[in-house]
DNA sequence: GTCTATATAGTGATAGAC
DNA sequence: GTCTATCACTATATAGAC
């Protein structure tokens, strides 16, 4: 059945979430409009009301979906082996983060724009996030495999570590991230030996 | 003697600097209005214009500042045994931003707010502080203390590293700042080796 | 040096036609 | 579902009085 013309939901939509990913990543939220968000979907400003009831739920709901498809790709297994468990996760969080820099990026500069609920609801995802690493690192500390001092420090600094790949890696650079990957985890197996 | 009356050009500038700083720091540059920075020193926004040309100079001079004094006090003394300089760059790397986390958050949170130039001026002044730690870990595999396989791969995981530091520490926390250091300190020290 | 007033432009969001 | 038009604000920056 053809549709009313000029309508679109169901392309336009994702569209609207991919121009305003791009543009917050570029430009930082505050200082991207709902019209530079319109004129990159290619529809008038007033159009992008049908997707998203204001711009702070734009926001919101892009930091949400990367938190939610991070907690829900990261698959841990207790039953690996200390070291290969570790491993598993380092070479996951850089993966993970280098495939999608743009979120990446807005998950963490633009928390102080999120409204005090929404702030807290990312916050909390964020922080299952660091606990499944927590939990690798205790669960190792208590076989014998590693050898860490605090837990939750070096969960903090690993993540600090690994995160910071996306700052300055470029797949065009001296490097394959296979490479660099390799060398990121020999100083995280390094530092809790 | 008596200057005239609401003249204050010796103590205003200062404090249009320190409110900026803090106002950017706590809600983002492009969120900032120069009314707010205005009603923080406690002046009407016209008045600021005496102490910057535009908003985008108080941005830069904020940022330039903090890296010249951050460069000024790192003070590398290539004398001393590897092992002791990089622990002289972890103890001060971690002090120094500890002591300014509003400098620090705006240093790397606010770069795409810089106009091509001023940003090209910025990352000149951060290559010099890496560079500072690589010719460390350089001259430290080179007589053999270190065993590290791209030391400026290590160069940027550890400063992205220690500078997480700042995105949670808190002085009434669990841990001292110098027990958080050790840790640190002891973490480096571990994947260098 | 600071004020008030203002120019010029842009903001998020809504109403109603199609 | 998208458009045009618009409301009510806010923005940076400047001019000229004091």
């Amino acid at each position: 059945m053809a549709r009313t013309a000029g309508s679109h939901s169901d392309i336009t939509g994702p569209r609207v979430r991919a121009a305003a990913l791009r543009l917050f990543a570029r430009g930082g939220y505050a200082a991207v409009s709902m019209r530079a968000i319109a004129a990159e979907v290619g529809v008038q400003a007033g159009a992008l009301y049908t997707y998203t009831p204001d711009k702070q739920s734009l926001l919101f709901d892009l930091m949400e979906s990367h938190m939610t498809e991070l907690l829900e790709a990261v698959n841990d297994d207790a039953e690996l082996p200390a070291q290969a468990r570790l491993r598993a996760f380092v070479v996951f969080h850089i993966a993970f983060h280098h495939a999608r820099p743009d979120a990446v990026f807005i998950a963490y500069m633009e928390l102080r724009n999120l409204t005090d609920k929404n702030f807290a609801r990312i916050e909390a995802l964020r922080r299952d996030y660091e606990n499944g690493l927590e939990r690798i690192l205790r669960d190792g500390v208590a076989a014998g495999a590693f050898r860490v001092a605090d837990t939750k420090i070096a969960t903090l600094a690993i993540i600090a570590m690994l995160t910071g790949v996306n700052t300055w890696f470029r797949a065009a650079g001296r490097l394959s991230l296979e490479e660099v990957t390799a060398q990121y985890w020999e100083m995280v197996r390094r530092a809790v030996s």
